[in-house]
DNA sequence: CACGTATATTCACATACCCGTATAGTTGTA
DNA sequence: TACAACTATACGGGTATGTGAATATACGTG
């Protein structure tokens, strides 16, 4: 009930539903977000931070970056909720247009925002082979 | 966008949720929803308004009560929307017990609030039967 | 019309939430 | 160790939200 609760919790709000779009699409980094929402960076992890902790979200670090993604899908209630959400975005003209900033974002190299590489090209290309638009 | 955001926001609430939870089986006045939540009668009117604006649930008017019902199942998100709700609220044991607590007062011949009966036993029989637990 | 019932709205207040700014913590590099 | 990049948290102010109490409105009865 509290659970229900907070998962509705978790969904209300604009920049929150934005980063579920995304992330539907793989995983992604801080700064990818935050480009593609041109929001400030406290906002955007304020923001992860409050989907973690509805348990819609998992994070991972990976050097000095945080990595986001959608929790498991096939754990309780996620996969119908997940379902739905693909569905009602399609609704919505912004989170097109975000998917399409993440797009451009992932082809020039993400993350976006810095030139600075602290990891060999390999490993990142790995990682960001895992977000797909 | 931010009809999305809206809709969430009338779902992430306890007293909203607790309502929906009811009006899925069948359309209620607000003395029944007041008597099963236990709340205050401005309170349940409150959130009957808010879950209205939403476009979660309609209302009908008969004589002094108000009637509310689901808003059509088969218009735009709602057909996902509530079949996702009938599958999250089975995790609840509020919710289970919110619905005893409806069966019983149907079968005492809700409105259970008040013994004024403003319109024929008839007339009261077919309205209540349209909530079935 | 006066009265009682059912429902809605207003007011006041406490709480929760969102955001910008500044600051702190963590990791990698040199 | 010093420094820069990435991320998270703390603080403050403005706004929204939830609720009880009181009041207002709509309806039915006599």
């Amino acid at each position: 009930m509290r659970d229900l609760e907070q998962l509705f919790k978790g969904l209300a709000d604009q920049t929150r539903l934005r980063i579920l779009n995304l992330l539907i699409h793989g995983e992604l980094c801080v700064c990818d977000i935050q480009y593609v929402l041109e929001s400030s960076q406290p906002n955007v992890s304020r923001h992860l931070t409050y989907l973690k902790n509805s348990g819609l979200v998992l994070d991972r670090r990976e050097g000095a970056r945080m990595y986001y993604k959608l929790a498991d899908a096939n754990q309780g209630i996620n996969k119908l909720l997940f379902a739905f959400l693909r569905d009602v975005f399609r609704s919505s003209e912004t989170l097109a247009e975000d998917v399409q900033r993440l797009k451009k974002a992932i082809e020039n190299g993400s993350c976006t925002l810095s030139e600075w590489r602290p990891y060999s090209a390999l490993v990142r290309s790995k990682i960001h082979v895992s977000a797909r638009v």
